[in-house]
DNA sequence: CGACTTTACGGGTCGCGTAAGTATA
DNA sequence: TATACTTACGCGACCCGTAAAGTCG
């Protein structure tokens, strides 16, 4: 599993259609639609249902939204911090 | 930025010790280091104080270090919930 | 039929491992 | 000189973009 896959899953996700995800990530579809396959492949798990309209999010699309949203922010979270210094949150001497 | 990146880093920042990282990631003592390198150079700021003993957190990396386990963590109850299907903290119908 | 997703294929990029180099006490 | 980090180099794997094929209401 690569960041880029969480990204890709979440705009799909969000777009509920794999070429209109492809547009905001500025990349191709088949780049888009091929990760998300291999990420469904790793987990073992269909994250979608394929509709001739798009992309539906599965049960386990939906949990696993949650959590994807919840790393890209930790992520972004963590480079403004190591670039600012600020603390996270925790007093330390 | 990438997950290996941040799994290499925290296996450092935990031993002090690029030699040792990389042999618990079991994958060879250079490409530890330049992925640390990499990081750091993405990020605008020095994670560890180099030593003649090994790597010692920075005020930078002890920051980043926190948000780097919640990641990890993250990505790994990911996993977990969508490949067994287990809601996140939210009833779904 | 129509909109969407998936597979095929070629090229460029990235990361690893081995080996050599650098630095510090 | 001993230990640990860093750079050089060659090779394999991964990812993307274009183009073609498949799918389902």
């Amino acid at each position: 599993m690569s960041l880029a896959q969480i990204e890709y899953f979440v705009a799909v996700a969000e777009t509920g259609n794999v070429g209109r995800a492809a547009t905001i990530l500025r990349i191709a579809q088949p780049a888009v639609s091929r990760q998300i396959l291999r990420l469904e492949d790793e987990l073992g798990v269909p994250l979608f249902h394929r509709t001739p309209r798009g992309m539906d999010l599965s049960a386990a699309g939906k949990v696993f939204l949650r959590r994807a949203r919840t790393v890209l922010d930790e992520v972004r979270e963590a480079k403004v911090e190591a670039r600012s210094g600020r603390l996270g949150g925790a007093l330390l001497p």
